[in-house]
DNA sequence: ATAGGGTTAG
């Protein structure tokens, strides 16, 4: 256009700018700004709404700073921040679970007279959903009914989606029953929240009841609900079911995208089932689609379970050359590899890059540090950095107490353990079963155990959840304790209340039995081991898995072949004898595996070499 | 031409 002496209008350039912003990458928004630079030199005059789609650009990038500098600075190009540039940024904040700066912005919102609208109101009750304080989220349902600004259909989803992260199914399909009685009737998006709730509280039946029920009432399906049906079977590890989902939702019309794609990923890369996962990544090429952000860190993730951290982090490096967004996700990825190795140096390296990068932290990357430091005995480092994202607004979850409960019980501190955990009830912290296990353990670990049987006692008490850990723990220490009668007295307990024993169980009572010569009782207790809920899970696609030891040679020499190939970039011709190979059922070496499929990820063309 | 809900990764 430039070339032909036409100058784009401002509505030409935010066209432009909202295309290259919906596809964050590296180069997106290095663009948007040289383009911005340039209409500004072309003398176009930015207008609210330009301004508002570089913010969201920025959002979509977790830029949250520059996207704050960007509305401070709106006054020098002549515009003024409305509604859609404070609710983007609020939305991303929310996102990330930055409550502190939400409360700023929306201070500072107020303060230039615009009033929160009901978008505004549904983003807030989203934040607070989201990270499971749903009495705040209804606290602002009532007052967008006091405001006048009455919940939608979106307000009530989102309520509907906080009870099932809760795993209140019960209470969310009330909800939903609710949502009738006013008139506001539930959509594809209120079915698949319950649906994914339903199968993430192993309630599958249920899941299936309600995929019936909205057929019936014509609520079609879309590729999110078969989305959610595919990581449904995949956690089941019932991959040919997952299998016969993405069929059906061809069939029906419907484009299997990345999501459904890094989802059977993921699956296979957990199952170890590695020329599955290169397959699927060579299908997604094939169809025309892009590998994401999360193919990129399922890939760090396999890569960092197979303790290969060097070139994890190699890869992580070169990601953003190819285009890829590196954020929060992989960096924890690869934190949580570091501590595995007890490579806590690195691991801590890491997390200082991550901040000179400006990548946000979130709950769970900080609850990674934090555990890593715990088990690394650093437990006051650990608390530093719980203060840190406390000072941030982020809000902690159960996890990121009970890890640092647990690091004060793993150096022995018990009382420390049970300090924090008063001061930490006082605050928002509800022990859960987790709790419970840990100081369990602790107390046991230092010869506690009256105090451990009390804890327990007053945990039952008070009507609070026990799992088959707090059993096994109890019992343990009971049996060490040669109080073995009290632990069969437990065993009985487990059995009344349907907790199913499991070899932790069972080799505590068997060596109690046999080390007090009780051997008939011991073998009795053996006979008894093999219950049904015991047998492992198995996947499918098991027998897929690699051996080492059934490689044949001509495997071995392609396997050389192609990381020569790879090792030289000449990924096309790696990928044909690849073709070759497969087509005559030969499997590969694990590592050549690993070679192609970083072959795949860094193919990923990048925004600035196509345009 | 811009803002809010449901699916995938640590």
């Amino acid at each position: 256009m430039k070339r032909l002496r036409l100058c784009p209008n401002i509505i030409t350039f935010n066209t432009l700018i909202t295309a290259l912003v919906k596809y964050p990458s590296t180069h997106s928004l290095f663009l948007c700004n040289e383009l911005f630079n340039d209409a500004l030199k072309l003398g176009l005059c930015p207008t609210t709404i330009t301004i508002n789609i570089l913010i969201k650009g920025y959002c979509l990038a977790y830029k949250y700073k520059d996207a704050n500098q960007l509305l401070d600075r709106m006054s020098e190009f002549g515009c003024v921040p409305d509604n859609v540039s404070y609710n983007t940024i609020l939305d991303g904040l929310c996102e990330k679970g930055r409550l502190n700066e939400v409360r700023d912005l929306l201070l500072d919102m107020k303060g230039k007279g615009l009033m929160p609208n009901r978008n505004t109101y549904n983003i807030l009750v989203h934040g607070y959903c989201k990270i499971g304080w749903l009495k705040d989220a209804a606290q602002i349902v009532e007052l967008m009914t006091q405001n006048n600004t009455l919940p939608d259909v979106w307000t009530y989803n989102m309520l509907i989606g906080g009870l099932c992260n809760e795993g209140r199914i019960d209470d969310a399909i009330r909800i939903r029953d609710e949502m009738v009685g006013l008139k506001l009737l539930p959509d594809v998006k209120t079915y698949n929240t319950l649906i994914n709730g339903c199968l993430d509280n192993k309630r599958s039946s249920e899941a299936f009841d309600l995929l019936e029920e909205m057929n019936q009432k014509g609520i079609k399906c879309n590729e999110i609900t078969y989305n959610t049906l595919i990581k449904g079977y995949c956690k089941e590890g019932k991959m040919d079911k997952a299998r016969e989902v993405l069929q059906k939702m061809e069939e029906s019309g419907l484009c299997p995208d990345c999501v459904s794609y890094n989802t059977l990923i993921s699956a296979y890369c957990k199952a170890g089932n590695l020329p599955e996962v290169l397959r699927i990544m060579k299908r997604i090429g094939e169809k025309g689609l892009k590998m994401d952000n999360f193919s990129l860190n399922t890939l760090l993730h396999i890569l960092c379970q197979e303790r290969k951290l060097d070139e994890a982090y190699e890869l992580l490096s070169v990601a953003p050359t190819r285009g890829y967004l590196v954020d929060a996700v992989s960096y924890g990825t690869l934190i949580t590899g570091y501590f595995r190795c007890a490579d806590t140096e690195k691991a801590l390296k890491l997390w200082d890059e991550m901040e000179e990068r400006e990548v946000i932290p979130t709950i769970v990357t900080y609850n990674i540090i934090i555990g890593g430091l715990c088990k690394s005995g650093k437990t006051q480092q650990a608390i530093a950095k719980l203060n840190e994202l406390l000072e941030k607004g982020i809000v902690p979850d159960e996890i990121t107490y009970n890890t640092i409960i647990h690091g004060y019980c793993w150096e022995g501190n018990i009382e420390k353990a049970f300090q924090f955990h008063n001061k930490m009830v006082e605050n928002s912290f509800k022990p859960d079963v987790y709790t419970c296990n840990i100081l369990l353990r602790g107390l046991s670990r230092e010869g506690m155990l009256e105090k451990a049987i009390k804890l327990f006692n007053t945990w039952i008490d008070k009507g609070k959840t026990t799992d088959v850990v707090t059993y096994n723990t109890l019992i343990t220490a009971l049996c060490k304790d040669q109080r073995l009668d009290d632990a069969l007295g437990l065993v009985a307990e487990m059995e009344e209340k349907n907790i199913q024993r499991d070899k932790y169980t069972h080799n505590a009572i068997v060596g109690a039995l046999t080390d007090a010569g009780r051997l008939k009782e011991a073998e009795e207790f053996m006979t008894d081991r093999e219950r049904p809920s015991e047998q492992r899970l198995q996947m499918d696609d098991r027998e897929h898995e690699l051996r080492v030891d059934e490689l044949d040679s001509s495997s071995i020499a392609y396997s050389q072949q192609i990381d020569e190939l790879c090792a030289e970039g000449r990924y096309k011709d790696a990928m044909l004898i690849y073709a070759q190979v497969t087509q005559r059922g030969i499997d590969l070496q694990k590592s050549t595996y690993f070679t192609l499929i970083k072959g795949l990820i860094k193919r990923r063309k990048s925004i600035s070499k196509t345009g």
